[in-house]
DNA sequence: CTTTTTACTGAGGTTAGCTCACAATGAGGC
DNA sequence: GCCTCATTGTGAGCTAACCTCAGTAAAAAG
């Protein structure tokens, strides 16, 4: 009777409920954010089946968050010159902003999560996870 | 810029989607899994609500995957002789066997997860996660 | 130039939650 | 014993975040 996977998963909604709330002023939801997060780490125009891979989610689902985000005006879409069935997804100036924002709040709650931690857990806790999911992505 | 917190989310998801799929075929979702898992470990008849709180959902949501149980035929409502307005929920033979079941392909699953790690690691992993989650419960 | 593949999106479904309102019951005050 | 207030579960109806399937437009292959 191995607990740890619970662990894991009890830390991880807890993180992930941070997380939403910390976002949830902004009127943006969580998956809208992790959308913008994927198109300013691009920093470059991104295709919306690039950025629907990269959320690990099909490209229909994709589409409606970026319905979202343009419709709150934090990304825009434009054609891809270089295939004219392409969509290009790139952050507005206020997407840029907000982006840089919600990244900042978003490590804070990650630090004031493992601020209990010492430093070498948390450095031994980094590596272990740098293992497992190395691992699983495979 | 620490990614402490990405790679716990993503070793979470990795793990919830293996258990899903590990659960699936038998029909039941992961949610109705979750509160099997939950009426089996309390092993007398738990109160809807108390069933709620275990699962952090609200009442209303408990009473529509307790639907699912007993459509199942893997739970049983019964009322509570102590307080006629509660309602006190107890797995059937069926979803004893399918409970103890589904534990078990969940811990191999976890098991396989895990198994890249040292057995070091994996012990030093626990310590941390009971660390972090006894922390934030509070 | 026709066929096949690829990129997105409309339509509609599912899971897993939520709130609000309400009936039935229990509990405390007088 | 009665009246008020709190609590328990549930009907009705909503939302987020996914999904599949079908269709259109454009690119690529033959």
């Amino acid at each position: 009777m191995d607990e740890t996977a619970d662990l894991l998963m009890a830390a991880a909604r807890t993180l992930r409920r941070r997380f939403g709330a910390a976002t949830a002023r902004w009127g943006i939801t969580p998956s809208q954010s992790r959308a913008l997060r994927i198109v300013l780490a691009a920093d470059e125009p991104i295709r919306l089946s690039a950025l629907a891979e990269r959320l690990h989610i099909v490209p229909r689902s994709a589409t409606e968050v970026v319905d979202g985000l343009e419709g709150h005006g934090l990304v825009a879409r434009q054609p891809d010159p270089a295939d004219r069935r392409a969509v290009c997804v790139v952050a507005t100036e206020k997407g840029v902003r907000l982006g840089r924002t919600i990244d900042r709040v978003r490590q804070e709650a990650a630090d004031e999560f493992l601020a209990v931690l010492p430093d070498s857990d948390r450095e031994s806790l980094r590596k272990i996870l740098v293992r497992l999911t190395d691992d699983s992505l495979r």
